[in-house]
DNA sequence: GTGGTCTAGACCACC
DNA sequence: GTGGTCTAGACCACG
């Protein structure tokens, strides 16, 4: 269900959380369903649950998800992450404008770049 | 010339770095242009000179400039950069684009975005 | 008749016990009338039963009620709680003043902020 | 500076975080002051260095400082916080009058009891 | 020196 | 069984 890259230089924790903000904004979980409990994950990953237990921290944090103690964790009601949806995306992309227009690099170059990476990327 | 962002979550050397690719590409410094020294900018913008002397040799080593001992460190011709000034911005482009197709976000929606992020950033 | 909030961070048996407190303070339940049993009010909040016990423990305990033996639990008569009626309230009370004068909040706009919650409150 | 009371129930990373924001608000640390170091103030209170870390996490994430990797935390601009000031007390205070309420406490009541608090609690 | 991450292992409260 | 907190000790990146 989740795979960690080594490679990457991010912490693990927060790869855990990105694809569970992933997993949970396309719909493969749905509101109110039960995440894989800390202990679980932790074995199945091969990390430390206080690890994973940050990653569900944060989820909780932000509203994807909602912890009740001696049950689990589950993932909260749409209208609770919605608008942090909006923020992780277009915060990122706002990013790369400011640091293309530094750079110089034209609106319709950029424009073009990411649309043919949208299709390299569907296929 | 250059200002820190101590709020930034990024490494100082990192925004150091930044700050003269942008310069570099936008064609502020020109080729064989001679950089603040090392000493003189760490002193300038208060930080360890060893800060700033990872910063130039990354840009070194990335090809934006070259580095003449004893005299200082000098602007590379176009050509030695011009690579980089690709896959910077576009190396960016790709990981955003990515992450927006994992959520589930459309390509109009971000080639939209995007457009008039633009906008503002050019007021 | 009683409502759980899975989503307050407070353990449930803390909320049957002071969603009975309040119960029993305003007079809905009048003294010696009984309250649920306990596997009854499980099943109903489907919950375990070793939650709902530990809040009638609780309640017994701070002399809300009293329990007979194979025959089932009862609201105290007023005098046992009277004085814990007092306590709850007050110590919270207490507790938030503290902590506003700590943090240097004027005892003029607590409280009126109070009041105008009150007013909210009783819409 | 500070002082950690083993007999509070609430743990040790909020009770400093308590204290820090108390600090803070109350104008005791000026914006832009370095805190203790992680490590330091761990000697000194004798526990953890994670448990301070967390505690100084959750201080920056609601905005009350700023850290700076390989030099320290430091105390955020008074705007970053305003918001926050607001909403500790007002929420305990919001929680308070709710229970109030529910326990039909009068309005006239509990607005005494806080008045005579206040003067208490400022001998 | 600083903060940040991670592990291993413990103990507690709750259900 | 669950999550939450804490300790001890390690390693890394940054300045």
């Amino acid at each position: 269900m989740i795979h960690i890259d080594y490679k990457d230089k991010r912490p693990i924790y927060e790869q855990v959380e990105e694809k569970f903000q992933d997993l949970i904004i396309r719909g493969v979980l749905k509101p109110d369903e039960r995440l894989p409990s800390v202990r679980s994950l932790a074995i199945e990953l091969s990390i430390n649950p206080n690890t994973i237990q940050r990653a569900y921290a944060q989820l909780e944090q932000t509203g994807f998800l909602y912890t009740v103690k001696g049950r689990g964790n589950f993932v909260a009601a749409e209208s609770e992450w919605m608008e942090q949806k909006q923020k992780i995306i277009f915060d990122e992309a706002r990013r790369l404008v400011r640091r293309a227009a530094n750079m110089g690099v034209s609106k319709e170059e950029l424009l073009e770049r990411i649309g043919s990476y949208y299709e390299e990327e569907c296929i």
